[in-house]
Order: C-alpha cells, then sequence, then structure tokens
DNA sequence: CGCGGCTTTGATGTTCATCAAGTAAAGTGG
DNA sequence: CCACTTTACTTGATGAACATCAAAGCCGCG
C-alpha cells in the first residue's frame, strides 16, 4: 500500500461534486490537501473489524467486498463495493469501531478524508450534511432491500442473480473474469460451495454459462435473467 | 417555572433531545407547533409502499411492523419498530416514494413533522444534521447487522431469537402476547408458516415454552438462548 | 349456523448441507 | 526447474432440513 499525491481531479466522484455544490472554494482547497489516497493490491485488507474508525474512506477505483468475519465458521459477504460506493458507510457516524472487514478484491485505490474534518464541514454546512446523508440513505436502502431480494431466492436463483450482478453492474460485458472464488460466492449469497459449484457445472451443461477457471461467459443471458426472477 | 404551552410533552423522544440540545428555543417552539400527532388502530396502514414522501415520522407509542408487499407470494417483514424507533427512516433521505409499507401491530401513535423543515433545521443547524444522521446510521446498521446474523441461522434458532427479541427488547416480560399471527412471524424470519408452527409446538414438548394462542410463556430461558445462538 | 380465516398435524417430496474422495491449480523451498 | 505442499475446484452419495400439499379443528363474526 502506498500513498499518491494529492490531486482532486477524480472523475466522477460524488463527494467531490457534493463539495463543489456546497462548499466555497477555500474549504474545497484545505479538503484536497488533506485527501490521502491509497493504493491496496489483490487481497490486501483496506479496514479490519473492530478498528476504530477514523477516516470517512471513498473507493476511488478498483472492487472491494464488506464482509463479517466468524470465528469458527465461514464469513459472510455484506456487499460487494465499486468505485464511487462509500467503502465505510456502514458505521461511520453511529459507531466508534468498525463492525466489519473491508478487502480489495482487485487493485483498488481509496481516498481518506480525516472524519473529524467532515464532521466539521457537516456542522458548518447543512446543503453538505443533506447530501451526505442522501448518499448513505440510499447506500443502505439499495443493501437492505437487495438482501430481502435474494433472501427469498433458492440457490439457482441466487447464483444467476450474482452472475447477472457481475455482468450488469460491475463489468457491463458478458464476458469477464469473476472477482471472487467459488467459496466467496457460497458466503456471498448464503449458500454452500458445493452446491454453488454444482449450480454453475448445471448452467454450463444446459448452454447457459460458459466456464474456463474464473471466468465467465455468459451466453443465454435471457435464460439466466428468468432463473434469476423466478428461482 | 412556567408549563410549555405546546404538546412537547413526550419523554425519551430522541428527537426532542436532538433538539433541545441543539436548536434555538424559538425553533423548538415551531417544531412543537407543527407536529401533528396520529393515532392509528392495530391493523391500520400508516404507510404505503409507492406513496411519496411527505412527512419525517417518528413512533409516539405502540407497534408497527415495516414490510414489503409481494404481489403473488407472501409478503417480507423487513423490521418490527418500537416506540421511539424512527419508522420512516428507510428513505427518507434517498428517495421521494417509499419502498416499503409500515402498519400498526398495535394501537400506535405517530409524530409527524414536515420533511421540507425538517430538511431546513438540518441546512441551518450542523450540529442537529449530525444527531439525525448518527441516529439513522444506526437503525440501518442495526437492520443489516441483524439479518446477517439471523440468515446464517435454522429455523430452531429463528423462532428462539423472535421469541427473546419480544420478551427482551419489546415487552421485557417472559410472558406476553405475541403481536404477530403465525404467518406473520414466517414472514419475518422467512420460512414457512407450518414449520414456525411445529417448532412452537416443539418448543412447548420440550418445556421450553408454554402457549396460549398468541399468549407465550418462556419457561427455560436459559435453553432458547442456547437455540437462538448455536441454532 | 355456516362461512372464512387462522392454527395445527401428518405425509411426502425437494432442496440443500454434509461427508468423502479425487483432480486441478497455485504457491514454496531446495 | 522440479518435487512437494497447500489451496481451490469438482463430482457423487447420503441424510437432514425444510417446503409443499392435504385435511381437520378452532374461533370469531355476520
Amino acid at each position: 500500500m502506498k500513498e499518491a499525491p494529492n490531486k482532486c481531479d477524480c472523475e466522477k466522484c460524488d463527494v467531490k461534486e457534493m463539495f463543489y455544490e456546497h462548499v466555497e472554494e477555500q474549504h474545497i482547497e484545505v479538503v484536497c490537501n488533506i485527501k490521502i489516497e491509497k493504493a491496496f493490491k489483490k487481497g490486501d485488507m483496506i479496514i479490519e473489524e473492530g478498528k476504530p474508525i477514523e477516516s470517512f474512506i471513498y473507493l476511488k477505483s478498483g472492487l472491494v467486498k464488506l464482509f463479517k468475519h466468524r470465528e469458527d465458521e465461514k464469513g459472510q459477504i455484506i456487499i460487494i463495493a465499486k468505485p464511487f460506493d462509500f467503502v465505510n458507510l456502514l458505521s461511520v457516524f453511529s459507531d466508534t469501531n468498525y463492525n466489519y472487514s473491508v478487502t480489495a478484491l482487485e487493485d483498488s485505490v481509496t481516498c481518506n478524508l480525516d472524519l473529524d474534518y467532515i464532521k466539521d464541514m457537516i456542522r458548518a454546512n447543512g446543503e453538505f450534511a443533506l447530501s451526505i446523508m442522501k448518499k448513505i440513505s440510499k447506500v443502505s436502502d439499495t443493501i437492505i432491500l437487495e438482501s430481502l431480494t435474494v433472501r427469498k431466492k433458492n440457490i439457482h436463483g441466487r447464483v444467476a442473480y450474482i452472475l447477472l450482478f457481475f455482468a450488469d453492474q460491475i463489468y457491463e460485458d458478458k464476458y469477464f473474469e469473476l472477482p471472487l472464488n467459488r467459496r466467496e460466492i457460497a458466503e456471498f449469497i448464503g449458500k454452500t460451495t458445493e452446491n454453488v459449484i454444482r449450480t454453475l457445472s448445471e448452467f454450463r451443461k444446459d448452454g447457459i454459462i460458459k466456464i474456463f477457471g474464473k471466468f465467465i461467459e455468459i451466453v443465454d443471458k435471457e435464460k439466466l435473467q428468468q432463473i434469476s426472477d423466478f428461482g
């Protein structure tokens, strides 16, 4: 993990948008100066469960997973976050310590802002406060409603759902490399590794997907969508 | 000291706390005057999925359920909210329309504040903004983390969990009347009605609980806790 | 009283977890 | 670079957990 030079040059950064819209020029300068970018290699730990929350962390590039570590048993993946999703949205304003971990699924860069400074900005600027609330609210809503959506699906529906999630929302391509191994997919959808594999194999046998190790090609997207919707 | 002429008399109201802590006297006056209390009978609809969000709603007394309606199939209960939980926290700052419904499980009273007014307060008062964010964040966190906790339990664990939830968190008594029918318990824990009933019967046969229709008495709380923890 | 909704129990089949065992791939140390 | 270890992946067999279907009892209400 290494630090990059400070530049507020990120395209499409929601936080920057919020700043430019609602914060005066001189404060933006300060934020740009205090922001720290950190680079992570695939597999690196970005946030560790239990550690104190000191920064407001935003994902600039790459892909990460949020998960709860379970001592004895297997972990649980809460969400896969792509760039410009918040990374530490869950507890950042409600708790002093993280109650989940975050690791990089691909080489990733985060943008870190001192949390006390952000809090000062919120105190000083109500419009900025509302923007942040809206963003955080939105992400929480998404997690909650998606978990309800997935909860009612059987394993075929869940595997189809996650394949479409990567194809549509992350890679925007029907050919992509899975950023998760089979065990992690299982931890994400709440089923066992063996049955995830079995389901993938069945999809392959039925000509719905092609599998080349971690690479997936979606052949019959319509069918996969049906399985996701009605499974 | 003179008694306040307004009706901001609710004990233990977090929102009032936030106001008193961070808002000037004359604004509290205004809030007390614009607040509208609404009374609901058991079973009444408080919020309907799809309708526009116009108020900041707080539960003053009673008990409510938040749920998603599912056209064909059975619904899904997201959370049971008790007094002084926010009722419409989920989308209130991120969306224009509700994406869940709320009904009263017991006779309930809500405290409704005009959302635009609350937003103005947030814009004008950063400390108040932070308090609200903290509260909302906390509720979202709880929902997300509890759903992960429940997800890994089998049906025995889930039923035990929900019985303890009512006994400890809602009624603070080992004898209580279930505010949900069997089907609703099933919708809450994501299992079928029949198997919820079967599990309750088994708990009864094992002497862990007593059942008198909707009334439950927890006999062996330690055992029930074990089932919840390890089930 | 009879109707409809809620509850309960039983029988049956499906879905899925677990266990076992083997193959492939990826890292490690000489 | 090769032997060795470890980790990931895959398939099959088995049983447990759970959904579904069916039927009957209960209870409140018009």
